[in-house]
DNA sequence: CACTCTACCTGTGCGC
DNA sequence: TGCGCACAGGTAGAGT
């Protein structure tokens, strides 16, 4: 489950990797999966990607923007989010089409860019402004200052867990990250944010940014038989019933917001 | 408006 | 061994 940090490595793999997405030109796309197309339909899509150049590669949140230039000097964005199971690969040719590949662009080096997503659940977009795909996004969450951190919860009552996963808030963080940075900041998900003191708050913040920053620096997580983007280690996701890194105690799996969440009892007390 | 809940999917792992 | 089923989770959109 690709979370901002996996995300970011998947960014530079493709862009300061080698080979590299940098300057190619897209020949022609294939779409084994129509409807992870969903913007514009997907022979419009076709057509106009087309011998489009790769100019550049940004990431927001856990969205992934390429800057494409066509023959004519027109530039667009194509826009892919892998959410839980999607992966991207510049391949030769002859690997380009897999079992579960929804999308491949095939480019003029003999090279291809393959999006493989089992659960099919990500989704592609091409459009002249990205705004109208991440304009709802909140800031990034590698980068946020406390300010925009402050204003962003402003008024809210959320709880903690819901809070962090909200994309609109708080761009990048997903359920894995949203456990780990609780965890490190000794803070129980179901605490309302409006009870947090001053430093609790200054607390949150700062462990997001590090937590992010760090799992960045190892190029994404390992987890135990969940997936292996990294070199990041969790202390508490999938870990209920093993031992609190900090503590001892016993890690416990609970239900929050839908969401399976992993707390240590002791160091995330509720009144703590 | 602010927030919560469900549908969308398929591979995995468990219980029987 | 093999079958069936619950579970995993990011987001849009429906519901409260």
């Amino acid at each position: 489950m690709p979370e901002l940090p996996e995300v970011e490595s998947v960014a530079r793999t493709l862009w300061d990797g080698t080979p590299s997405l940098n300057d190619q030109t897209i020949i022609k796309a294939t779409i084994p999966l129509l409807k992870v197309i969903q913007q514009p339909d997907h022979l419009r899509f076709a057509a106009e990607i087309e011998q489009c150049c790769f100019i550049n590669l940004n990431r927001i949140g856990k969205y992934l923007l390429f800057g494409i230039e066509s023959a004519k000097g027109i530039r667009h964005t194509l826009v892919i989010h892998l959410r839980m199971t999607g992966r991207l690969f510049l391949v030769p040719e002859h690997e380009a089409h897999q079992q579960h590949t929804r999308l491949i662009l095939h480019l003029h080096s003999g090279l291809a860019l393959r999006f493989d997503d089992p659960r099919g659940f990500g989704r592609v977009w091409l459009v002249d402004d990205p705004a109208k795909v991440i304009g709802s996004l909140g800031p990034d969450g590698l980068t946020i200052s406390y300010e925009q951190f402050t204003k962003q919860l402003a008024g809210s009552k959320r709880q903690l867990k819901p809070l962090l996963l909200d994309q609109s808030l708080i761009a990048g963080i997903g359920n894995i990250y949203a456990d780990e940075i609780l965890f490190r900041s000794q803070l129980h998900p179901l605490i309302p944010v409006s009870s947090l003191s001053e430093e609790q708050r200054q607390r949150l913040h700062s462990t997001i940014v590090s937590v992010l920053q760090e799992a960045v620096a190892m190029q994404g997580a390992n987890i135990d038989g969940v997936f292996k983007a990294g070199k990041f280690q969790v202390a508490v996701y999938g870990r209920n019933g093993s031992p609190c890194p900090l503590c001892g105690d016993i890690i416990i799996k609970i239900k929050v917001a839908q969401r399976g969440t992993h707390v240590c009892p002791t160091c995330q007390h509720p009144t703590s």
